[in-house]
DNA sequence: TCGTATATTGACGTTAACGTTAACGTCACA
DNA sequence: TGTGACGTTAACGTTAACGTCAATATACGA
């Protein structure tokens, strides 16, 4: 068998608590082996640790990660869930392209105002440098 | 002046109630004019919602939008504040192109299980053309 | 055998981001 | 003069995603 893992080897490798892993339990998106008591992972859930993980950076709610995962599960094996699995793919990806609309649009506004602030600072530095305090020039807000 | 708009104006064209504006302005995030009691908008109300917005659906919480709509104020005038700014600034962007890094796989993953699965499909068509339905092969799921 | 580390199962607490309800004001208009 | 449509404040309810705490078990080393 491969390697397996303590609740608490992948709390600290994903940075996440042991409670944390134990409410994912719970909530049906692990499901590790049993040792006794304790909870034995694998590779496999240490796979759907990191896919939970990336949604929720994603702005995924855990719900959405375990409809997210559950694509990845080959046990549905119907022709009609198989096309039904195939809009929902459609459905996330374009949500998924929508949010990077946002992300360029944030990134774009971001640095433009880089710039603009960059400017302002260089600006400063002139004007303490000729000793004219006077009046520093505002930027313009248009949003 | 410029245009301006009532609460439920802006709860119509950005799809929220005015529970949610109301709530935005308690948390600092909003502030309109009032006519009276009543709440008027005018056009950086609106572009502030819409960032606000924006940040949301990148899974930023209502304080760090708070943060970004901040960094849009020309407000701050003294070189150490525009300077923390700036480092700001950087620190955002650098968690949204990890988001976009996450964006990209999670999307390439997806769009290779698309695939993969339409290909299950067809095979599935075939088969049944065929009559011969005896042992459809499985997907393996390699996560 | 004792202590320390790590695990377990409840069970209650917390925070963010609103929803919901109640009780009321105001303005156009038939 | 009522009757909707739209607005207001205040206050309590809700859901998700954990945190926190208590009491208990298990293994391992000194």
């Amino acid at each position: 068998m491969g390697e397996t893992f303590s609740i608490g080897d992948l709390a600290a490798e994903f940075d996440v608590t042991t409670r944390t892993l134990r409410f994912y339990e719970e909530k049906g998106l692990l499901c590790p082996q049993r040792n006794g008591q304790a909870r034995t992972y694998d590779a496999a859930d240490r796979a759907r640790l990191r896919l939970i993980l990336r949604g929720k950076r994603l702005g995924f709610s855990l719900q959405e990660s375990a409809e997210i995962i559950a694509m990845y599960d080959p046990a549905t094996d119907n022709k009609k869930q198989l096309q039904a699995l195939l809009a929902k793919i459609r459905e996330k990806k374009q949500r998924l392209q929508a949010q990077q609309q946002d992300l360029e649009s944030m990134i774009r506004d971001l640095r433009t105002w880089e710039r603009r602030s960059r400017r302002y600072v260089a600006q400063l530095d002139a004007a303490a440098s000729d000793t004219d305090l006077s009046q520093p020039r505002r930027l313009t807000n248009e949003l």
